[in-house]
RNA sequence: GGGCGAUUAGCUCAGCCGGUUAGAGCGCGUCUCUGAUAAGGACGAGGUCCCUGGUUCGAGUCCAGGAUCGCCCA
């Protein structure tokens, strides 16, 4: 005896019995299989592994690309990971988003070449290696040796260049990684070398002493771009200190600064000449502020003494807080005008020192105050300092108070909460520094970034006019210069004999020309030993011994990937602009922004038309994903869980992708089972039954049904909304219309076409195919690898599924897809209504009663079959006027008499209300009456509701309703039973592990009325189980039992 | 402090040109279907469409102000 069935899930076990009895049985059976078996709970990761293996054999990647030779290109710049860190699923996401429409592309007829690049310069590759090799500055690398340093540097820029090869592999990302450019090679630098030269003959490359952001532990300042990487909020000190006027000693400016180390070099006060400031008394001194903050900063003990505009304490002379560095010039240690005077906090009374902050720096140039900079490059004071020489500036910040405190002229230390830059790298808070730098004036060609701006096509829009639109606006000089060792030397020489020749050498080949030697090694510091001859004296040149910002050299790559201009120029020009680029977000600023200012500067013209920005990952709680809150997802648990496909499509389509993304294992878990799972199992069964019923082509044999028709038309609705959506760059609808079309394909296409797939209807199997191809060539750009698995199996025309051009829609039939979905709709009612009258769909019922007018009615017809084989019922019955049911009631279309009517229209509403819904109904017109005013009003302007009578099971929705007979006779009940009998006799099939084609002989036994019912449909219960024989005289030894309705059936199945 | 974006069911997301009963999936509960499907279907519970004003005959949707979150910039 088996084991008792149970209803529900068939365990895995017997599962995975069944299927291996399926398979062996199909490969022994004489006849061929045409296609390889199918296991319905295929695991995807595995699956995958095969298809790369494929495209590996075939070197398929290469081959889409080498057939769409000559046919128009489709240009698409790889912005540069750096290998030095291990990817993350942030990455998986830019990666997924710039391989889906170039592989879009290709299928649509274009040549897309994809040239990888690795970003190999900058700030964190060093920072890697001073952590490794345990350096906290400059002087350790300096003491190292630059040479072994920059060697290490080298070595590690590749470190996890295995594992970024192996993910972009694993995810399908199709770029060429053996032809990949590096922004380290020689040729790289030289094609940089030759912008900046460029830029340089445009006198737009220049010296200049300006205030820079600046990190000490680095040594060097940062791009605004940097800067923007490394707010923090933190709690600075917030000091109020007294500056006694040298007239009145009892009178002083109150100051107000978060940075007590400015103060040792400060060299002047700023007002505002047209803010009112006040003398305020309070507790026996007199305080100088702004009226708008008196209350504020002192309280309402203060007693105004005086109010007098800014302009009035011009050229007032007082005490500095400390007196180590005095000389400032004429106007040192006075109050002056200043335009950046804020009266939102502080005083109103600003303390500036000269060297630190754009602001100051531009009062003191302006002024004429001698700037002096006591900060040495590493943060510490210098000797002019006082009992503060040596230190590192923030930590002279409480022997400063300190001291203040004692001389009196601390007002009120507190703390400050605010936003400060800190360095993006080594976390060290930056300070404003005036120093001397290499800048671009990319200020001097904002007009024209702002009109190439406008050329360029963003994802999403507001990118455009919004961030980046607004940057552009806001954009201040390119800080060039980095005081480093690992990057893109500045190829900048000085004559030692006159520092104002300089020369910007733009090639190796210049350098010969000049006088040096071309090194082997571009870098440090085998470029700084290059001495030039200077054409003006005849002097030795020496490199500047800055390097370049690492923007700039990802900003060059649409020349530098190729060495042009020095060679491939053609190739740089056939590749220029591109056509698509694709990051993160945070790219905006970052190369975005330095690709297209490079090409400004160079062209006058955007690099790029079409610009894909995605959004962040964060975690399921909203946080960003960061390592020290261990809530980072690692895509290989993403791709060994769910696989490659479920990823993708995960990004794809679960919502717009700049939108960011609340990520975990979880949800990449739902695309497998909403969208994969459904579309294999499709697949799956096509090919079980194509198998079994020795389907060898794929060739019709009789006319299409009318829902061959319907599916064939949602087909062509599909491709046509994909094509649409892609070209649009939206895989996020172009997935859900595809997910929409598995659905219709699985959930009604096939379910309702079981039986002729059972009986091996060829046409049916030719629909289905062509279905399923279709919907592969559809996918293959979004889910490269199960689209070219099922390619491959049901297909396989071209060596993948990627060779094949993009789909091109069929014709549609329009109506018949409205016919379907009104079907579709009443089929839904009439389930609603079993499922409140609480009735089995196994229970056969006499009649449906459908309430529909005309048009619907007809479409119903039509179609009737599927209602009555959906419905379970013997017959439909159609009711125009649905007074049995209940009554209509016509309510007004509010969309097409708003306009109309405006603010009349709860008078229509309330006149339409009473108009006679027949007629409406049968498409005639009525008139109504507003303000004494007659009004035609047509069908389209009302909408008909049916109001279900009480007491009727009746589903509605609109104007259309089903309602069930639920009478039920003898006849009706046993055919019930019937099915119950077959329903348990299947399961007892495929409990005892029978294939679906096995022929049995049957034995049944138990409870009378159950036998009687089989017997009075003995042809129908054989057919469905495929029983050659059957016989009532089963014994309890040697049969199954099972129950129904409370009756014992005994149930014995033998193969054939 | 300024700019950009977001805020809709417990969770993830739709929601068109403003149109009167705001949807789906997941999860939960009840039932059901099934010899392709770990699937599907029905029903139910679950909503202050962030808040406050305004415009309008009518606002989740438009406008203004505010709150919260994120990003960017000072």
């Amino acid at each position: 005896m088996g084991p008792p069935f149970t209803p529900g899930r068939v365990p895995e076990v017997i599962r995975r019995f069944i299927w291996s009895v399926i398979t062996s049985r199909l490969e022994s059976t004489p006849l061929v299989a045409r296609y390889a078996p199918v296991d319905s709970a295929q695991s995807f990761p595995e699956l995958e592994q095969t298809v790369l293996e494929r495209w590996r054999e075939r070197d398929v990647f290469h081959e889409s690309i080498r057939r769409r030779e000559g046919s128009p290109r489709f240009v698409f710049y790889e912005g540069p990971p750096t290998a030095n860190g291990r990817p993350g699923s942030h990455h998986v996401l830019s990666r997924v988003f710039k391989d889906v429409f170039p592989r879009f592309k290709t299928m649509r007829g274009h040549f897309v070449p994809r040239k990888g690049g690795w970003d190999c310069h900058g700030l964190p590759v060093e920072l890697e290696i001073e952590k490794e090799l345990g350096f906290t500055s400059k002087e350790d690398i300096e003491r190292y040796g630059v040479e072994q340093f920059n060697a290490k540097c080298r070595e590690s820029v590749l470190r996890y260049v295995d594992e970024w090869n192996a993910l972009t592999e694993r995810i399908g990302f199709w770029i060429d990684t053996d032809d990949a450019y590096f922004t380290l090679d020689n040729a790289y630098v030289e094609s940089v070398w030759w912008s900046l030269k460029q830029v340089w003959e445009k006198g737009l490359l220049e010296e200049g002493h300006k205030v820079v952001p600046y990190c000490t532990r680095c040594g060097t300042a940062l791009s605004s771009h940097e800067v923007a990487l490394g707010y923090r909020d933190v709690l600075d000190p917030s000091l109020f200190v007294r500056f006694p006027l040298l007239d009145e000693p009892n009178v002083s400016l109150l100051a107000w600064t978060t940075m007590p180390w400015t103060l040792v070099p400060h060299a002047a006060i700023a007002v505002d000449p047209d803010v009112t400031y006040v003398r305020a008394r309070l507790g026996g001194e007199t305080l100088i502020l702004a009226e708008a903050l008196v209350d504020g900063v002192l309280g309402d003990e203060a007693e105004i003494e005086r109010r007098m505009p800014g302009s009035v304490l011009l050229g007032l002379r007082y005490e500095p807080p400390f007196p180590y560095i005095a000389d400032y010039g004429e106007k040192g240690h006075t109050v002056l005008a200043g335009d950046f005077v804020s009266i939102e906090d502080g005083t109103g009374v600003v303390h500036t020192g000269a060297a630190f902050g754009e602001d100051d720096f531009r009062l003191a140039t302006e002024n004429g105050l001698t700037i002096h900079n006591p900060v040495r490059p590493d943060g510490t004071f210098d000797e002019r300092t006082g009992p503060f020489a040596g230190m590192y500036v923030r930590d002279a910040d409480a022997p400063i108070i300190a001291a203040l405190r004692d001389s009196g002229r601390l007002f009120r230390a507190g703390e400050y909460e605010h936003a400060y830059p800190h360095c993006w790298r080594c976390d060290t808070p930056l300070i404003y520094y005036a120093k001397t730098n290499w800048y671009v004036r990319t200020t001097a060609v904002k007009d024209q970034l702002l009109a190439a701006n406008e050329t360029i096509r963003w994802y999403p829009e507001h990118i455009k006019h919004g961030r980046f639109g607004n940057w552009l606006e806001n954009n201040v000089d390119w800080a060039l210069s980095r005081e480093r060792y690992w990057g893109t030397p500045l190829p900048v020489w000085r004559c030692a004999d006159h520092a104002e020749h300089v020369v910007c050498v733009g090639s190796l080949a210049e350098i010969a020309e000049r006088g040096g030697t071309p090194p082997d090694d571009v870098h440090r510091p085998y470029v700084d030993e290059v001495v030039l001859r200077c054409e003006e004296c005849g002097g030795e040149m020496r490199r500047v011994p800055d390097l370049i910002d690492v923007w700039w050299d990802s900003g060059c790559m649409p020349f530098a990937q190729w060495h042009a201009p020095f060679e491939n120029g053609d190739e740089f020009e056939r590749n220029f602009p591109a056509d698509y680029v694709c990051e993160a977000l945070d790219q905006t600023r970052g190369w975005f922004y330095s690709l297209l200012a490079v090409s400004v500067l160079l062209s006058g013209r955007a690099s790029y038309e079409t610009c894909l920005c995605l959004g962040l990952i964060l975690d399921p709680d909203g946080q960003k994903m960061s390592k020290s809150k261990g809530n980072v997802v690692v895509p290989w648990d993403v791709l060994d869980t769910h696989g490659a496909d479920a990823f993708r499509w995960y990004y794809f389509t679960s919502k717009q992708p700049w939108d960011g993304y609340r990520f975990s294992l979880e949800t990449v878990g739902e695309s497998v089972r909403q969208f994969l799972k459904p579309l294999w199992n499709t697949y799956a069964f096509y090919v079980l039954y194509a198998n079994v019923n020795g389907i060898e082509d794929v060739a019709p044999d009789g006319e299409p049904t009318e829902l061959d028709r319907w599916i064939e038309s949602r087909l062509a609705a599909t491709t046509e909304r994909v094509t649409e959506r892609m070209e649009d760059y939206d895989t996020t609808f172009a997935g859900r219309a595809i997910a929409d079309f598995v659905d219709e394909l699985s959930n009604w296409y096939v379910r309702l076409s079981r039986r002729r797939f059972w009986d091996g209807d060829r046409t049916a199997f030719a629909v289905l195919n062509r279905c399923l191809v279709t919907l592969t060539k559809l996918l293959a750009p979004l889910t490269p690898f199960v689209a070219d698995a099922i390619y491959e199996n049901l297909d396989g025309g071209e060596p993948s599924v990627h060779l094949c051009d993009f789909p091109e829609p069929g014709a549609r039939d329009e109506r018949l897809e409205r016919e379907m979905q009104v079907v579709r709709d009443a089929v839904e009612l009439g389930r609603a209504a079993r499922a409140h009258a609480r009735l089995k769909v196994r229970q056969p019922l006499r009649e449906a009663v459908v309430v529909a007018a005309a048009r619907e009615r007809e479409s119903i017809e039509r179609l009737q079959g599927l209602l009555t084989d959906e419905l379970n019922v013997k017959s439909i019955r159609y009711v125009s006027e649905a007074d049995e049911l209940g009554r209509f009631e016509v309510k007004p279309n509010y969309r097409a008499l708003g306009p109309r009517f405006g603010k009349h229209m709860p008078q229509v509403a309330a006149a339409v209300a009473s108009l006679d819904p027949g007629r409406l109904r049968d498409g005639g017109r009525a008139g109504i009456n507003v303000d004494g005013k007659e009004h035609q009003i047509g069908p389209e302007d009302v909408q008909i509701v049916l109001q279900p009578l009480d007491g009727y099971q009746v589903e509605r929705s609109g104007t259309h309703a089903v309602a069930l007979n639920l009478e039920l006779d003898e006849e009706l009940r046993r055919e019930a039973l019937a099915r119950e009998v077959v329903h348990s006799v299947q399961a007892a099939r495929k409990t005892a592990g029978l294939n679906v084609e096995d022929r049995i002989a049957l034995t049944l036994g138990g409870d009378e009325e159950l036998l009687a019912a089989t017997r009075a449909h003995e042809d129908y219960v054989t057919g469905e189980t495929l029983a050659t024989s059957v016989t009532y005289d089963a014994a309890d030894a040697d049969a199954a039992r099972s129950e129904i309705e409370g009756r014992p059936l005994l149930i014995a199945v033998t193969r054939e």
